[in-house]
DNA sequence: CGTGCAATTGAGTTGAGTCAAGGCTAGTGG
DNA sequence: CCACTAGCCTTGACTCAACTCAATTGCACG
């Protein structure tokens, strides 16, 4: 049920057996739905629960008056959002889901429930901050100095890999659904701009990106591009494989659409 | 000693005055000094405690292997740095003395002496983190959507209310000890550009920024070119004063200088 | 009184934005 | 089953905000 997330617990070695189960007894049963495109929060907004996202994405993002609108994150399956839920104060952002999501409320008294303290949820929610924070961090460089396609490349490598430590990749492909103009706005960079690049990208035989599907030819020439370096994710750097032994797919860029379908 | 920090903590009611009493006692003693342009951490540092900020700025820096360079946030007095610290997790990036700095170590047993929980210390980090965060997603939306004069206003804004919040200000005015390579590189923008926008700026007689001290001459414009909206901050927006009664410095640039000495 | 870093200014370049027009695809409704 | 529509994607031509390179000034510190 809530496997994404209490696989990624375990994985780093936060959350107990014993909590595991707990976690998954109390809140298990309380699923939420919702379709593409919705909006959960607005700025404002007050309530006490921390979401837990179980599949589908979803993001938060700010608007300027003038419209001009820049994504701060992406939701994965995994991630809980948002913690200034845990304090009781309002969001002053958009969430509004990307896809279809699942989604679980953690109310308050199941952190504690589980065993306050640095064993039990408490520190779960502690690195879910640290994580965070680190990829905002990140995005402030990736956006500050980088360039367009540099930009792109660490975004693709940062969903990527963190869809990869949840068990939603295959190979070295992903579901992504996202448009380009979600990636325009994470990135901020025009649309136009965005396809362009993507474009040049996918002719340079690195990485295929269409119609929600993320194809990473190879990933060690994207992550130099990027300059990517897993290590602020948290995560073991499970490399993906490239394709398959000298199948070439990079020669031609006709065929991607074939592949991402 | 640690004045800046608890006048915060009080000021949003997070610390009790027993906590404070308790908090003074404990980490009073143990005040450390760094000079300007100090390294503090590296990239890969490991250390167990969190660093409140008594007095001077300190920054987060990111580097690229190519040697660009994006600060990822500035430290003022009364922040406490890295929550990741207190994870034992290392640090990604850079950190280093901006002016004179005055620390305070905050270890772990701090947090939990001065009553876990949720009133005591572990509230008050996690009322720093999410500052923090919201800071950084604000970050985000700077570098990612706004011009140059709209970044350099919005960063200025920001830094004022953040000192004004612990008392640092003075009418309009306060002490930013940061060259403009600095700013440039929190904007994400060149210095030579940062330069030309700021003497257009205090040109335009809304701002003057010289030899480190800041003197805002029109808060409702300088906010207004921001889009600025302080309550991200989560601090009640003492709107500072304008210059005095139509003293009317807007008129000249040529002795900002003089102001600003 | 150098020496070095920060600030300033000018001239020329460019990466990314803007505007505008088609093309593709999925979903809708007749 | 086929128009019709609405998004999204794609492409071209032109513009401009910000960058680069380069030189000069100014200040502070030893």
């Amino acid at each position: 049920m809530i496997a994404a997330f209490i696989r990624r617990c375990r994985q780093t070695g936060e959350l107990s057996a014993a909590g595991a189960a707990a976690l998954e007894h109390s809140i298990g049963p309380r699923m939420q739905i919702f379709g593409a495109r919705e909006e959960l929060f607005r700025p404002g907004d007050v309530q006490k629960t921390i979401y837990l996202v179980n599949a589908g994405i979803a993001c938060q993002c700010s608007v300027l008056r003038d419209g001009r609108r820049q994504i701060t994150s992406f939701l994965l399956p995994g991630d809980l959002f948002d913690v200034r839920a845990y304090l009781g104060m309002p969001f002053e952002h958009h969430v509004y889901t990307l896809s279809m999501l699942e989604t679980m409320p953690l109310v308050l008294s199941d952190v504690t429930a589980c065993g306050a303290g640095t064993s039990g949820l408490e520190e779960v929610l502690w690195r879910a901050v640290a994580l965070h924070s680190a990829i905002s961090r990140e995005w402030v460089l990736n956006v500050g100095q980088r360039s367009a396609v540099e930009r792109i490349a660490h975004l693709l490598c940062e969903l990527f890999t963190r869809l990869q430590a949840v068990g939603l990749t295959f190979d070295n492909r992903c579901l992504l659904p996202l448009t380009q103009i979600d990636v325009a706005e994470a990135v901020g960079l025009t649309p136009v701009h965005v396809n362009r690049t993507l474009m040049s990208m996918t002719r340079s035989g690195c990485v295929t990106f269409h119609r929600g599907v993320l194809v990473i030819h190879d990933w060690e020439r994207l992550a130099e591009i990027a300059g990517f370096d897993a290590r602020y994710l948290q995560i073991e750097p499970t490399k993906p494989l490239s394709d398959s032994p000298s199948q070439a797919t990079r020669r031609s860029a006709t065929h991607c659409s074939h592949e991402s379908r």
